[in-house]
DNA sequence: TAGGGTTGTTGAAACGATTCAATCACCCTA
DNA sequence: TAGGGTGATTGAATCGTTTCAACAACCCTA
């Protein structure tokens, strides 16, 4: 029923190389005999068959985007990003969310081999490249999301973490905190590792105290509950820094339900500054990641990588994280005071946008 | 380079015909020879050319996905339920983010055409189903997605959003509002067109005033640019009543900026319950939507119809929404009294989770 | 007018899987 | 032992493109 190559070749009259030619190389056919083809083509609706040219080509005009969590808000953006690029050049995007879980990374992994996607972007689970070796030995582009550069057989996006996590620290030291408690989620994940390290590193450098409270993973009811168990234990820090800003909502609240007062009490830096950062119960003092650019870079650079594969050089885009100022930092009070800080002391709030 | 069936079956010592059998009737192959194939498998690493496949099979193990904006929370949860259940079917999501251009909508169905995906799950960004026309008449297993049900033609899976609109002024109205204000995007929105209507219907049965407040999307920032302007225009009403969440985050943005207190001055009341609506700067009084559940029925709904075309008759799966009250909203302040509604007065908070 | 360039068009061979009629190798029974 | 039946395997056609060597038609120049 649907129309092919062949049946506009016979309505035209040609034959199927030149409506094949028409519709890949318009300037090799006389200009009467394209005008033909192209009001045949537009007669029987015809839509080139992706799969038989992907079969041909040996790759699909495809990139796969594989992240771990597409309801993290922060890959939501960048998925805007990928896909918009991914359009202007041509390429549709594949979305494999992972849930962090290996072995869903490994079955995505195996359905792209099998799609001969051009592309991937992606956020790996874990620590090793090892399940993407054979997709690199394949030949498909493949660009690292946010994650630690490794080696250099392939491209990168990221954000600088570790300056991302120094912004967060030294924003609450330069507010007179000494004693700061660091909300994570596992270290596994390279890019909180790469925050702590940068949070460890400001407070050695300026001699400021860092607890570290575990979450469990990087959701607001973990940040929640381990904030919890924290001050159930007598946590001893004036503020806390967390590994993003799902964390930090969770965190506060723990402390709202605790009856302290962010930032009287406690003051709170998330990381990522998501859309409702700003709307948040006290809007949050965020770092802020360039989202949808990263996505956009992302897309670019693999594209870019499939167009010319030859003169291609693997580069590593680095994009610096900004401080956004709210209302959930402020002085830290003195200590043994009052828990109340009257809210003359808050520093003025910065409200991009 | 890669493996192909050819290359599987010469080391097998078989024909490819056989090699084709123990991927797909394992049964009908000797033990034996099903071992000597499958070991050949795995040692050439081989995996499965999907676009040859796809060519013969003349379709594609793919579902698209189509939604206005995967930034928004709402299809962000969507997308998580087709993906799920997509995977546990064997396909894969393409996603197509129209931004509400009819033009990228039309571009993204060309794509999937081309694609020769079996089915696709949409969410339109207009009220006619004319450009879809093309795809179903190829036989593409398509499922509208929290969009009026419009004719027997297609499955679809929605939310009852008129219901949802009741739901939402009812629960004012029993607090004692009389002088609402509806706050929304643009009406040829049809999910928001059907809540007006809700909303509506239920304000003329039980006397209420309605005053519509346009907004120019359903963004924050519409919202809030909505409210300012009524504000300035010296706006009569006791309670705001948004199309969505995005909107009423804005909304209450343009309140505080203002000077009102929420729900002392004015109640306000979302739709979507994102998951920020419960850590607002004051936590959110919204309708709430089944949204993964929702996407996952979809995505079952369209690969039921693409497995069995024959005996399939379409289905309309309508999820009804709930009201999960929490402290934005609170009994209506007496006409020509203080601004101010002291704690007391407000209902018990529910959160759910 | 023969020969060499251009320019346009053709036809057939891939690409890698699926499918199905045909064949083969057995075993069982009459 | 011939013949029928069953189960396993094969081989070739097919899906719809792309690509490229070969060819055709034409003009230009020597």
């Amino acid at each position: 029923m649907p129309a092919s190559l062949k049946d506009v070749a016979a309505r035209a009259g040609v034959s199927v190389g030149t409506v094949s030619n028409v519709l890949n190389r318009p300037d090799r056919v006389a200009a009467p005999t394209r005008a033909r083809v192209e009001s045949a083509i537009h007669e029987l609706g015809f839509v080139p068959n992706a799969p038989a040219r992907n079969l041909r080509a040996q790759r699909a005009q495809v990139l796969g985007l594989v992240v771990p969590d597409i309801s993290n808000p922060f890959f939501t953006d960048v998925a805007r990003g990928v896909e918009d690029a991914a359009l202007d050049a041509g390429y549709s995007v594949m979305l494999c969310n992972t849930d962090e879980q290996a072995a869903r990374e490994d079955r995505y992994l195996t359905i792209l081999e099998s799609q001969r996607v051009s592309g991937i972007i992606i956020t790996p689970a874990r620590q090793t490249l090892r399940p993407l070796d054979r997709l690199l030995a394949r030949g498909v582009a493949v660009t690292l999301l946010d994650s630690p550069r490794r080696g250099s057989e392939v491209c990168s996006v990221s954000v600088d973490h570790e300056t991302g996590g120094r912004l967060a620290v030294g924003h609450v030291s330069s507010l007179g905190h000494r004693r700061i408690a660091w909300v994570a989620g596992p270290r596994d994940i390279p890019q909180v590792a790469a925050r702590e390290d940068g949070v460890r590193e400001y407070a050695r450098e300026h001699g400021l105290t860092v607890t570290a409270l575990p979450a469990e993973s990087m959701s607001a009811a973990a940040g929640e509950e381990a904030v919890r168990r924290a001050l159930a234990q007598g946590l001893d820090a004036t503020a806390l820094v967390c590994a993003n800003d799902l964390i930090a909502v969770g965190a506060m609240r723990a402390l709202r339900d605790s009856g302290l007062r962010v930032p009287g009490d406690m003051s709170v830096i998330g990381y990522d500054d998501i859309d409702f950062a700003a709307s948040a119960a006290v809007p949050l003092t965020s770092v802020r990641q360039p989202r949808y650019e990263l996505g956009r870079a992302a897309a670019e650079l693999v594209v870019g990588e499939c167009r010319d594969r030859s003169t291609h050089v693997h580069r590593h885009m680095d994009f610096q994280p900004t401080l956004v100022v709210r209302a959930s930092t402020a002085p830290a009070p003195d200590r043994g005071t009052s828990t109340t800080a009257s809210a003359s002391t808050r520093p003025p709030v910065e409200e991009p946008r």
